[in-house]
DNA sequence: GAGGTTTTTAACCGGTCGGTATATAATCAG
DNA sequence: CTGATTATATACCGACCGGTTAAAAACCTC
């Protein structure tokens, strides 16, 4: 895939070279989206933060909305990176453990303003954005679906109580996950989120 | 209060009548906020929705922003207004009970968009709306304090652990809550929602 | 009815939105 | 050096934003 992109700005026959690196571009506009929303973010934030002007931002990811697009895909490859394979940590309790620490270091990070951009840039929008709204869903619905499956099986594998409901526990980490991502916007450490996972952990199973 | 409301408008010398109750009105734009969220809701929908034209909406309200305010003090006037009740119940299983219970109905009742209107409103924003949303950041944070001080009021009698800890307690209740606010968003039911509560009690006190 | 008061209507304000056209600058191939 | 190519900078587009002005309409008092 790099290599492909390298390919894909080698390939430019020739002409004026760029002034921008697009990769660290698309991290520039990510961070912006993440904190301030898809509708908060305008045009003049985006081509600042990214270092270029309109023309080029429409010519190298079409529009504001593509270029949402390509920052949340960005978003997930890099900072949610972590999701796929806290799933496979051998235990249900180690699997719980490492995607609510991991996803708490992800909404606190130094590096990216605080919370999660899968909940923060659409949850009330116009309705212009609301395509926006709807896949923001659809992708945390699908972290869950994948949680209840791997909470499933751990029921099969004995790891969890055979009374137990994957689809409940599952459905449970997740909400708490995405309060604690509206808490992390609001500004509470990393360390009180920490905590609180420590919390669930000690009830866990649920 | 609502005599100096009534005395208020009452008190109107003369003059052409409104074509519109203030109060009504007020409500259908707090349902436009919550589901929309401030920056997300634009005049021609609000005066829509409110039945009336914009000269009439900043003669009554101010302007958008104080119009906001005034939907959100309704809001937690009518919707929240279960909170304060709550904490007065005799111990904190019923409080924590009584708490979640009623706010998961306002988050989905079928009189209004789904989610929370404190949540929704101004997750992340332009600059422009940075006073509402760290607004509403107080005002969730205010509620946190009051549910740590009951619970803290539990532990002095005896209803809780003397090894329990209210300030993670009420953190962490409050954080499941917002992040029911967000499912509910999202088109979570009622029922999935009380069932995340009932898990919840079932290990109480955490 | 006439005069005074308030609300309605409709048009308008400057500013910003997302998106684009145009012309210039910088590179490489020949 | 010339011509083709690509990226730059600047100015512009129509649409909409929140907010206001000015005149017409509907009521009350007298």
């Amino acid at each position: 895939m790099k290599q492909d992109k390298k390919e894909e700005t080698a390939r430019a026959k020739t002409g004026r070279p760029r002034t921008f690196d697009a990769d660290e571009a698309l991290d520039c506009a990510m961070k912006v989206f993440w904190e301030k929303g898809y509708e908060g973010s305008s045009l003049p934030e985006l081509t600042k933060a990214m270092g270029m002007n309109r023309p080029s931002l429409y010519a190298v990811f079409g529009n504001k909305e593509q270029l949402f697009h390509k920052a949340l895909e960005r978003y997930s490859d890099t900072r949610m990176q972590f999701f796929d394979a806290a799933l496979e940590q051998p235990t249900a309790r180690q699997v719980v453990e490492a995607l609510l620490t991991q996803y708490v270091d992800a909404q606190t990070t130094p590096d990216g303003p605080h919370g999660c951009m899968g909940v923060n840039a659409a949850l009330a929008c116009s309705d212009d954005a609301l395509p926006i709204r709807d896949e923001l869903f659809a992708r945390r619905l699908r972290g869950e679906i994948k949680l209840r499956d791997r909470l499933r099986r751990a029921r099969e594998e004995g790891d969890l109580p055979p009374d137990s409901c994957p689809e409940q526990q599952a459905r449970f980490v997740v909400t708490l996950s995405q309060g604690m991502a509206i808490q992390a916007a609001a500004g509470v450490s990393r360390e009180q989120l920490h905590q609180m996972v420590a919390l669930l952990l000690r009830n866990w199973p649920l």
